[in-house]
Parts: structure tokens; C-alpha cells; sequence
RNA sequence: CGGGGCGUAGCUCAGCCUGGUAGAGUGCCUGCUUUGGGAGCAGGAAGCCGGAGGUUCGAAUCCUCUCGCCCCGACCA
């Protein structure tokens, strides 16, 4: 992509309304844009970073077993006044009233309507297990929206909802969307550390929050520090087979959110050098809640032995569209985002530092071509500008690798190649740069 | 929902107290100079001063109402 063709909106200065990082940074790169409180346009590279996200996450979820339907975002009242959630979610839920004056709602969550659409079509135990999952907008209308994408009213989530015969079943199906958080979560350069959150009144410990610490996190956490060094992705998974040991592994030192912090409990269980108290981000949280919307929904399947049973539900949720915010949150400088390599917008930023340099113009129009023809995704600072704002906004969107092409290096037949995260840059010829970038 | 604050040019803000018809920086457009970390000079375009009432000869400025947005707290993926 050419920059002089390319929308991206950039800010030298920090609109007023945002005070944290990842807000600040992802309005100055041009990443979103607020149309009003809590609810937010995304702009070309902010959606580019959203479909990197919804892909990664995606892949995991089918390789974990799950299978993508897709549900309204409107949804009628009358599912959710049988659960007994239309009077119980109080003011959060958005209501809308219809032309025929029929009462619906923007969905702010999905467990009555999957569970009604499962109980529609399954009515056998040989029909179990199911995992279905999707990706979609979601309202819930916050008293106090804040930090621009990490908390807002509208926001984008994958939620998964898993059915099963029994407990031991559900456990297993909680056990794979465990190991799969793990896994998408590493993949998206994140380090997320499950830890055990409240499960409501079904009790029990099966329910986990995956947090990722960051000194702007909304919630104070307590964790062992040997989790940092934990590796999920070095491993092969079956997710057919036992996942227990790689879930005991993850969950036998103490990790655990505010609300169910036991300071006692920690001193004793954790080092006083290996204890990590900080603030954390909710990028996920996973629970396994039985029959509670089973039930009352009618989603009942006969056993092997030919009496109903209602099925033992789970459900998963990541926030999608928070995570582009959690990333920034944890993987930024002062000068602007880091971005891992799995979500960046493009992989590499060409700088042509002199666009009025015939010889300039060559190499970088060059490389460009080749590297579009090596499926390298690339954005081409092809403007008329002054190097330090090519350098200055390059940096703030934060792109893995910047390629920098100034009369210069020209002269001596060379190209700087610089690492966003590190900084190191080195000056080797355009075919090294290219055999680097394509490797 | 309790407490606080802010709405003036795309962005950051001054002007408001003490009423007299709109400002700066930056960004944008033109030209010249410049060219390895958000340049310099000159010229230019750009605002229903959030909205509605009111007071006044006259309102960005004073009063009332209203809408929007932000921050702290409680709450939450």
C-alpha cells in the first residue's frame, strides 16, 4: 500500500479525551475514530489489526474443535424473560422497542439464544458434544465508558458455548477452550496468565480469567512470576486427547484477580521473590455454568438410556476488539505502538526518506514491487515529506520492521533495515533486506 | 448512579471573571528555501464560539434550560 493513497489519519498531538496509552496511540495512528460515547469507527489500519486478531483467534477456536455460526446482534425479548435475564440485567441491556412495538434488545451476550437454537435441533446424547462459536458486535450500554476501545459500550467478542452430556463431559470441553486461550493468546504476543475468578453461584473452580498484566490494567492481580516464563506454543496439542496435565500445569501456582485474592494465602503458596502483584487486563474468561440456562430453555436430549437430561453448558468469551487495545497496552514506547508480529498492520514500513530522488525513487519502487510479489504485506512512505516525519509517524503505527531508503545509503548501494522493537537498524544491500524480510 | 470538569478552526488551546462582533500554535493549500528524527520564510483557506431561550443598543462572554463529551468512585469482556 502506497501512504499517498492510503487513509490513515494520523495526530501529532493527543486528542484531550484520551488518557491511557493504547487509546492516545491507537487515535493518533489513525486506528479509530469515536462517533460517540463508548462506540467506535475503525479506521483502515485499525481494522487491519482487527481482522489479524478475528483470524488468530478463529484458527484456534476450529483447531480446538469449535465450529463459526453467527448470530444477530438484535435480538427479541422473549428468550431472554424465559431465562429470567430480561429483568435481571438491569439498565446495561439496551433495549429497543420494534415498529409493531414487539420488545428487543442488542444483544450483550448470547447464551439464551444458542442454547435455543441447540435445543431446536438436538435430541439425542449421541449428538453431544458441540462447540459453537462466533464472532460479533455486542452492546452493552456501560455506565461509564472509558479507555477508548478496551471498555467500550460496543465491542467486538468471540464467544464460544460448549454442550455436553454431563460435568465430566463439560470438563473437557472446558479443558480444550482452556489450552486454546493459551495458545491464541500466545500467538498474539500476549502473555496471558489464567487466573481463577468467580464462578457465581454454581461454585466450584471452573472458571478462569486470562489476564495480561500491564501497569494501566483495570484490576489489581497476584501471581506466581514463574508464569512469565511458562511456553504453551513449543508443544504439539491433541485436543483429543488428555488436556489435564497441560491445564494442571497452568493452574497449580497461584494466580488470581482482586476479588478472589487471599493475601495469607499467597505469602505462604509464593516466594516473597517470585511474587508478582500488579495490574491486569481481562482479555478473556472462561466458566462452566451447567444446566442454568439449560433448563429453563429446554435444551434436553435423551440419555443412552432414553430419560431427558438437560445438557452442561460452558461458554468462552475473548474480547476481540479490546485486545487491540491490550496488545498496544503491553507492547508500546514512547515513540509509539510495538506491534507483535501477528497483528501488525503490515510487516514491513518502506520509507523512501527523499521522494524527489530519482535514484531514491527507483530502489524504493523496486522494492516495493518485489516484496508485493513475495506476499509481504508492506506499506510504502511514498509522500513528500520530511524525514523525521516519515521516521516519527512510521514509529507511532509501529510496524515490525521499517525499511529506509535515503540518497545516502543509495550512493554506497545500501538500505537501512530497522527493528521497530529493538531499534537496531543495519545497513545491508536491498537483495539482503529482501532475503531478511521474506525469510 | 454519586462527585468533579469541559464544549471556541481538523488537533491542542487562549479569549469569558470585567459584554463591543474571532485569536495563537499545529495541521491543511500556494510558492521559495530546506532534506537522516514531526524544518524555515512568505502568502492563503478554514469556526452558527455544542444547541435553545432570556437579559442587553449589543452576548463566545451574563442568566435559565438542554444536549454532548471527559475524569474520580461504584460496576463491568
Amino acid at each position: 500500500m502506497r501512504l499517498t493513497g492510503y487513509f490513515m489519519p494520523t495526530l501529532k498531538e493527543t486528542p484531550s479525551e484520551a488518557q491511557i496509552v493504547s487509546h492516545r496511540l491507537m487515535l493518533r495512528a489513525g486506528m479509530i475514530r469515536q462517533a460517540s460515547a463508548g462506540i467506535y469507527s475503525w479506521l483502515p489500519l485499525g481494522v487491519r489489526v482487527l481482522k489479524n486478531i478475528e483470524r488468530i483467534v478463529r484458527e484456534e477456536q476450529d483447531l480446538a474443535g469449535a465450529q463459526e455460526v453467527l448470530m444477530p446482534t438484535i435480538q427479541a425479548a422473549d428468550l431472554w424473560q424465559k431465562s429470567g435475564r430480561y429483568d435481571a440485567y438491569g439498565p446495561e441491556m439496551l433495549r429497543i422497542t420494534d415498529r409493531h412495538g414487539r420488545e428487543m434488545l442488542y444483544g450483550p451476550t448470547n447464551e439464551e439464544l444458542i442454547t435455543d437454537i441447540f435445543q431446536h435441533s438436538v435430541k439425542s446424547y449421541r449428538d453431544v458434544p458441540k462447540m459453537l462459536y462466533h464472532i460479533q458486535w455486542k452492546f452493552r450500554d456501560e455506565v461509564r465508558p472509558r479507555f477508548g476501545i478496551m471498555r467500550g459500550r460496543e465491542f467486538l467478542m468471540k464467544d464460544n458455548y460448549s454442550f455436553d452430556l454431563d460435568f465430566a463431559g463439560a470438563k473437557k470441553s472446558y479443558n480444550k477452550m482452556f489450552v486454546s486461550y493459551l495458545r491464541t493468546f500466545a500467538r498474539l504476543g500476549l502473555k496471558a496468565i489464567p487466573m481463577a475468578a468467580e464462578s457465581g453461584p454454581i461454585g466450584g473452580d471452573l472458571s478462569h480469567e486470562f489476564i495480561i498484566l500491564a501497569d494501566t490494567g483495570e484490576s489489581a492481580v497476584y501471581c506466581h512470576r514463574d508464569f512469565i516464563d511458562f511456553d504453551v506454543l513449543g508443544q504439539t496439542i491433541d485436543y483429543d486427547g488428555d488436556l489435564e496435565p497441560i491445564v494442571n500445569h497452568w493452574t497449580k501456582l497461584y494466580a488470581r484477580t482482586d476479588d478472589m485474592h487471599d493475601p495469607a494465602a499467597f505469602d505462604k503458596q509464593v516466594p516473597a521473590d517470585k511474587q508478582i502483584s500488579n495490574r491486569g487486563i481481562e482479555v478473556g474468561h472462561i466458566f462452566y455454568f451447567g444446566t442454568k440456562y439449560s433448563e429453563p430453555l429446554g435444551a434436553v436430549v435423551s440419555s443412552a438410556e432414553g430419560q431427558p437430561v438437560p445438557v452442561h453448558m460452558g461458554s468462552y468469551g475473548i474480547g476481540v476488539s479490546r485486545l487491540a487495545g491490550a496488545i498496544i497496552e503491553a507492547s508500546h514506547d514512547e515513540n509509539g505502538i510495538i506491534w507483535p508480529e501477528s497483528v501488525a498492520p503490515f510487516h514491513v514500513g518502506l520509507i523512501n526518506l527523499k521522494a524527489s530522488d530519482a535514484a531514491c525513487a527507483k530502489v524504493c519502487d523496486d522494492l516495493y514491487g518485489k516484496l508485493r510479489a513475495a506476499g509481504v504485506e508492506v506499506l510504502y512512505d511514498d509522500r513528500d515529506e520530511r524525514p523525521g516525519t516519515k521516521f516519527a509517524s512510521m514509529d507511532l503505527i509501529g510496524l515490525p520492521w521499517q525499511l529506509v531508503v535515503g540518497p545516502r545509503g543509495v550512493d554506497k548501494g545500501v538500505v537501512e533495515l530497522k527493528r521497530r522493537r529493538s531499534g537496531e537498524r543495519e545497513e545491508i544491500s536491498a537483495d539482503a533486506a529482501m532475503a531478511r524480510l521474506t525469510a
